[in-house]
DNA sequence: ACCTGAACACCGTTCAAGT
DNA sequence: ACCTGAACACCGTTCAAGT
């Protein structure tokens, strides 16, 4: 046997996210998360229900590193929005994992998807629908910039500036 | 032999956009397709280098629909921005074919992709940094509607006025 | 209690062989 | 020119069998 100890749920998930940041959510494969462990994939089933509760640990933990962010950013619109993109462009897989696929709502946390809500409409200091569009915002620029859909010789710095002027409309 | 003719590229695509707008893109595999012809699969690879040609005519297509269903709007903001949504909320697949996977530019007819960006940019009648805040806005609310991120009570026509509002900033 | 090999139903793709 | 079966390297998952 080549592990006394076998791996415990937190080793699974700390690999899983090292391989997810590392390779991408793509390459979180069951069997390559496996080989990292040193045990064969059917194994990972005694200690985890399936690749689904995998994903939903990162989501957990991406959603609330994520709100650690932009709560340690300064108190203006301004900062929030570059604190926003700043993330989402330093953990492109985080993000992913979390707006890329179907949230799995019954495996997280309870309150944490609504706390982090309550979070966003909150910074914006407006209504929800105001908040909403907000969010609508920043995700759709932090999306479209990874994805590349820009040309190139865009200026995204000034874009930001100019989707932060409509907030305050 | 069940077939005397054999699938031309047509039946290809047009088998394909039908496996997509009824199953999705995660159905869209080149053995579901192949069933749906009447042939193996490695009998597609006669008419087709791979899965990505096909990935591409889908966006070429789902681009132009787009495009089309854009210049039918109403010449106001809002109604460009409302045609938007409702072509994306209508065509949610062809929108996540276009959207939520790399963009095959190599394969896309000359001019396809810059076409529409240009058509953006004019019709918001401003600079190339407020159209792609523009842009963002509207993406980043359609993909948030189609993920199901907003809260099932959420007034999304409203929220979409609001965006409308901010769009004169 | 934990790990394993074998298996099942999938994937995209290649290739020698048939017509 | 077109289609095929067999194969390769992958997936997530189940399960009987081993310790």
């Amino acid at each position: 046997m080549a592990n006394t100890s076998g791996p415990t749920r937190e080793r699974i998930f700390s690999e899983s996210l090292a391989l997810l940041e590392s390779k991408g959510l793509a390459a979180l494969s069951m069997r390559n998360l496996a080989d990292r462990l040193h045990i064969k994939a059917p194994s990972l089933y005694k200690h985890v229900e399936g690749r689904d509760e995998i994903i939903a640990d990162l989501q957990a933990y991406g959603i609330s590193k994520f709100a650690e962010a932009m709560t340690a950013a300064k108190n203006s619109k301004r900062a929030k929005a570059l604190a926003y993109r700043a993330w989402a462009i330093k953990n492109p897989h985080l993000y992913e994992v979390t707006l890329k696929v179907p949230l799995l709502r019954d495996r997280l946390p309870e309150g944490l998807e609504s706390g982090v809500t309550a979070m966003i409409i909150e910074l914006t200091g407006k209504d929800h629908e105001h908040a909403r569009a907000v969010w609508g915002l920043m995700h759709g620029l932090v999306d479209l910039e990874i994805a590349g859909r820009f040309p190139p010789d865009a200026d995204l710095d000034k874009t930001w500036s100019r989707a932060i002027q409509m907030l305050n409309q």
